[in-house]
DNA sequence: GATGAATGAGTTTTCATTCAT
DNA sequence: CATGAATGAAAACTCATTCAT
């Protein structure tokens, strides 16, 4: 398993036709990749895919690892914007005033529906992040960065005397987000059952609601 | 030419000889796995590693896939025996007496306990998971398990108006099971951090208890 | 594992270039099967032979059979192109009035002449067909067509009068091809003895002539 | 392809028990040989066949290739035992006096009995011919002995005027065996159409008498 | 002898990457 | 730049034969 490594660092700017072309092949590429995963892929299919030929892959990506990464990184970008942070909340987008158990809920219902335009390729990214030490690297920041925004509603719903001070902010946020994290994985990836969505993701509120004990505020 | 069968699938030893080597090949792709990962294991590591020649190998397995699937096995026979339920517990061992605050507790560190134990090939086997279908079903089966029964529990715990009715059973197995699996993957293997694991411990019980509500029998 | 598809099928070159290198290890396939039979040919060795890598073989043939089928197809051409059928002949192609002794003599010769410049590889084809169904099938195919053509002929003589109608055109037509291949196998191929052809051919054409009980037109 | 080769020479004598298994390997070993064919035989699979460990096979039998010939020097025995030459006959079993025609037609009668009998080893006997120089020359033996025989009977004929004696009796035996051979051949080993043996049987009698101009003794 | 395990050279095939045109 | 051919290092798997018990 070639480790990604640097390259020729992929040429920056190009002519027009030339960045049609790579988008061409990111494209291609996560078709790719979503059909037969990252392990099945030939970079002939991308390229046969892209309607390019072989050799212009290599003019555009320095590896099979390159455009993987590229992929990932749009998809990582979607999932961030489009999503409140797993788990509890994006704190800095919503006004202190709402109610925690909604911002929750809502925050879960965005995180789902993100997780499920690109399920096919978090079940990839899934695979890659087993034997690509870079690649989960890069996971692992994504994480802490989300938990880290988690954490911090938490200390602050303490403060305000909304969530139990016995609570461990750090550890429960983690914590909390796998649970829904991996859910979702289960259900949405490795298709455990799939009907009946609504029940899925109202336990997930329920049980995220309850778990940091938040109660009306006073 | 497509010739017919081929495989003659190697039978069990027949002579005790047979079955030292058997051994030390199950025993030498263990860690052979568990030192490079699935994918970047080569037969000829594994029998270099048990002293065997290449083709004793086959001798046993008709494939490397064979030999990490009785790895597996073992393992998850392992896991299930010196572990209660992830999330819940293995109710049927356990006197109906005792507090289920505590039988969590307890379940929740014998699992630990065991992923421990087990944690290098749990990231394998989470590695093939991502790629052979037959991997993941025997996966799916365990959990399935699992969590039927830590959902038995709850709807016992239910009946007996330990537990808040308005919960759903089988979906809150799931996700707190998810929690705790998903939890001590990224503790251990991952390594997201490791230190005061009993932090992280009893982060997960209490959020199981707080999420299901539990409250003392009254 | 059991993955799907994989092999791709090498497509039929697209540059001048790749059609040259495609001939060239056809050629050199011949060659070596030639030499070595096909049994005992190695990919390796018709790629050396042609100069190119090892690699370049499957780019444009999925296996050994492969070439060996393209090779025998275009044996089999010449075999059909350059000879009349075996045992008596191609009745299409000649003026109705030619006597048929004299057709049968030509088209033994000829037939004898497409198979002695094809010697070699007509035992190779007969190794293979000992092993290889779709071989064998295709085989049957030709050998097929020629009888027929051979059958109607003699049903056209017993109409004129000039063969006995007591034979059975299809029968005789499959056993006097037999003979007049089998020997020629035997002669050509076995090396039964090889010299003085011409009483081998003399033979033929008389054992022919006096089987089917040719007289002159009435 | 190993060529045959001598081996340790394969002990004669042997206790009633290890002649026994002996038999039994021969058995098996054409029971294996005419259900999968010489090269997909494995020695493992005669072994089993036989209920006999595998490393006993080599008690009895230096190689593969050495029970093979066993075996079909057992056939060879059995079919020059019980059927006449093929083409003609073996004149000395019979009384001078029999008539040609008759003759001809109770030897090939009794060669296609024969081969049917053993027609499944009489396939693997002609694939293995394609590929080992030792077995080869020991049909080439058979044969030449065979058309010996049938080439001295014409000689006989002609003597006493019953053949046109403008007929070479050598190569004509060879031609007659070539095609009494091969179509037995077609029919009974590639199958080639099987149904109503008594044409067949028939044509072949009649070519072989009118080939050789047998005329009624005068 | 009989048994079945051990051996390892030999072959095919794959495919990311490089190059010639 | 585009194109598609060329490269060759891996890796898995086979199986006749030899050996230890």
């Amino acid at each position: 398993m070639a480790e990604t490594g640097g390259g020729e660092s992929p040429q920056a700017p190009l002519t027009e036709r030339g960045a049609r072309t790579r988008e061409r092949l990111i494209a291609a590429a996560r078709e790719v990749f979503e059909e037969r995963g990252f392990l099945d892929t030939r970079v002939a299919h991308i390229a046969r895919h892209a309607r390019v030929a072989y050799g212009s892959f290599y003019t555009y990506f320095p590896s099979k690892e390159a455009v993987f990464l590229e992929v990932a990184d749009r998809l990582f970008e979607d999932m961030t914007r489009h999503s409140f942070a797993p788990g509890a909340d994006s704190a800095a987008l919503e006004p202190a005033a709402t109610e925690p158990a909604a911002r929750i809920r809502r925050a879960n219902r965005s995180y789902y529906e993100a997780y499920r335009r690109n399920a096919k390729m978090m079940a990839i990214i899934e695979q890659v992040s087993t034997f690509n030490e870079e690649f989960q690297e890069m996971r692992r920041k994504h994480r802490a960065e989300s938990v880290g925004r988690s954490a911090r509603a938490i200390e602050r719903w303490q403060r305000a005397g909304l969530v139990d001070s016995g609570i461990d902010p750090e550890m429960s946020a983690r914590a909390l987000a796998a649970m829904v994290d991996h859910s979702l994985y289960l259900w949405l990836v490795q298709g455990d059952d799939t009907s009946d969505t609504e029940r899925l993701l109202d336990t997930l509120d329920a049980l995220n609601v309850r778990a940091l004990g938040l109660r009306p505020a006073p």
